[in-house]
DNA sequence: GATGAATGAGGTTTCATTCAT
DNA sequence: GATGAATGAAACCTCATTCAT
């Protein structure tokens, strides 16, 4: 039942359309696919290396092999272009964190899953969480960082909240639990893993905390560790 | 025993002088205290409000009632302006976590103080949170960060993990946890609250998964469902 | 007599051919008369509306229903759609004006005629004479300026100066006058008039002067006092 | 008493004070007269040549002999070093003309008096009159367009109303003159003037209607032929 | 110690015009 | 005849940093 709740969320088109707005202009829904690609690979790219502010759209554009005025052909601002990114790569990991969520086994074992992916995913796709972590960079209205935050957290959410939902309506886990909270914590478990994964600072941070370099270790540590603290959260007492 | 241990930490000059780099110059440390926490307050709160990139060092000079020049004379680069306002910010949280961790109580009493501690401080000092979340913004070379981050976080780090392995011996907690790991993720549940309570995205990110506004939430709830979690992560099968 | 020599001005296609150089492509031509003014009216309207340097070529053709491609096959250069626009509306003016000074009335009656015509003109066609300000706005050869002021001007001085060499004939206004100075004064005096009722900078300023909102007026005091300025300057001592 | 009148609007500095805006920051303020009449000669010369979109800050800058930076300490915007230019340059003719209206002379003395000076003035300083015929190119608030107005247009406005309400206490103008609508027409004439003599576009559009090209002619008997013009107007049926 | 005037590189964005289809 | 994707030069404006006084 909760696969159909969840595939709902990814692949109606309808509920797509209700809340997904588009941060690029027409022209850029015309292209190829490659080089649509290129442009929010390279843009990727840049906003992950350089930070929102240090990336230059001039550079942006000639590394994606578009001339600038063609760039603004495709987005409004700067912004616009950030934000196209974003979704991009928050998009593709989200697919992986669906696939996983709307299988039939126990929490926990999505739980390692979870987890395990999240690993994989950080280091093949380090640029996407680097982008994800330059979003406080979005100085505008709150109407506008409140828009951009449902569409990049809902559907997350959505998966997290549903598939604890269902565990507690099964048994696997504890009975009070508020789904919604502990659906937050499980997130800001995976989202400083991520970091920590990808960020230099964080990177670093965690070195502090557990004296292992993510750049040098496997990942199987990491991965007990967090897999036996948040076994704990979700089973005391049960 | 611990006491001994933080406390070692905290006060001792020696230990201080050794891990302790300056990012000001000598000029600096002559001014008195008013003057100079004005600049500190001053230049947190432009920080935090526009942002790394935002904030305009000519401005906080303005502001904080001294000429740009002399600013020059106190800091190098606008970065080092910025991590001593970060180190001034963090300091005052790290104090307060230290009252609470070196307190006899058990490990579940601190951690249900620490998070009310967290709570009431970043309502109070938002602004110290939101240069945090700025920290990311440096961009410089690996060396530069890692000396950063290890004065950032190695206060913190040592206070949580001291006060695990204490819990450890004293055989209040489960026995197989890996104390630097479980701090590490303590951490990031604390820092992930701080982000929901001060980053506007965070917020929102917040309202987007638990349906509460944090502006106009009281605490409670928050704080009973971060307790529930902690405390089974904790108590596992103990 | 006077009429034959107007209408010679108006009607005869060899003297047009003569005078009128086109600042249009053979393909404008071709079009259709509806295409035409469609591409002309919403030239002008944005031309008036943002001025010479702030019109944008792109958005012209786009509200008037055709390709840019199209339009650079109509006109070579922005400047070209501009002047073409311009003498659209400098000759519907003309018409007017033309059908007044033809009349067999005596220069006086025709001079209230005149401004009459020049109050109601100016409110109904803002644009034209919005568009007719901004002509200081091509920067181009000394020749081309020459070129330009012969076709847009030589219509309407000729049929200030035609009129007032009648009036001097039959003996309608004072003998000392030099009909072209005169009606180069006459027409500083409509032109000036037109400007302050479209143009926002002259409005304020007629506003300065006379106290009066053109906005909210309505035109029998200012088409009195113009014409007592008038007529005492065509009578005086005859 | 007229000149009591005037020289109060002229000198008073209360009176200054409450009407003129300023639209150049305090740092202009502080410089010395050779600089701040250096930034002022050569941006009027750009803005008069070029128009005011085709003017270039940079350029400006670098002639005026500064960075681009401190014109930037200087003037907040383009549009307001713009503004201050024209104010300068009004300023010039302005106190010219108060010159002459102030005297004792009647109205008609002064008039031919106001017409040589506006002649010559304008063969002098060409590139004031030419910013002056820019003005519309100010797009802004109708707010902004109507406080520039004002303080153009108010001294100039004042000085002509004055002298004409003067001459008709003095019974020496016709006494169903409306002064300022007459104050309005003159300087519509003393405009236009100003513009054959310094536009190219209305340079032309003088020769058109007079045959004289006013690179190349004596003023005489331009300033006959206005000055017969003017003095009809104001005498008739006196 | 203290000032603040001065610098100038650099980035976002616009738009007239071209040309392959 | 008609399209519209593509170009890229160029301009306004910001701000970290220096240095003469």
């Amino acid at each position: 039942m909760h696969k159909i709740k969840l595939s709902f969320l990814c692949n109606n088109t309808k509920f797509k359309k209700m809340i997904e707005k588009k941060y690029h202009k027409e022209a850029f829904d015309r292209i190829d696919d490659e080089r649509k690609n290129q442009i929010l690979e390279v843009g990727t790219e840049e906003f992950a290396s350089k930070g929102y502010d240090g990336a230059n759209i001039n550079i942006i554009a000639k590394k994606a092999g578009i001339s600038i005025g063609l760039m603004y052909k495709y987005f409004s601002t700067k912004e616009d272009l950030f934000i196209t990114c974003l979704k991009y790569g928050m998009d593709i990991l989200v697919k992986a964190l669906y696939d996983i969520m709307v299988s039939e086994d126990k929490l926990l074992i999505k739980a390692e899953k979870l987890i395990r992916t999240i690993c994989m995913h950080s280091r093949k796709h380090t640029k996407y969480i680097k982008m994800y972590n330059e979003i406080n960079n979005i100085k505008n209205s709150a109407e506008r960082v409140r828009a951009i935050a449902e569409e990049i957290e809902s559907k997350r959410s959505s998966i997290y909240i549903t598939s604890i939902e269902e565990a507690l309506t099964r048994g696997d886990v504890r009975s009070d639990m508020d789904a919604k909270f502990f659906a937050f914590f499980l997130d800001n478990l995976m989202t400083s893993l991520q970091f920590a994964y990808t960020c230099d600072y964080y990177k670093e941070k965690f070195r502090i905390y557990t004296g292992i370099d993510v750049n040098e270790c496997d990942d199987e540590q990491i991965i007990t560790e967090l897999l036996k603290f948040i076994e704990s959260a979700f089973s005391f007492g049960k």
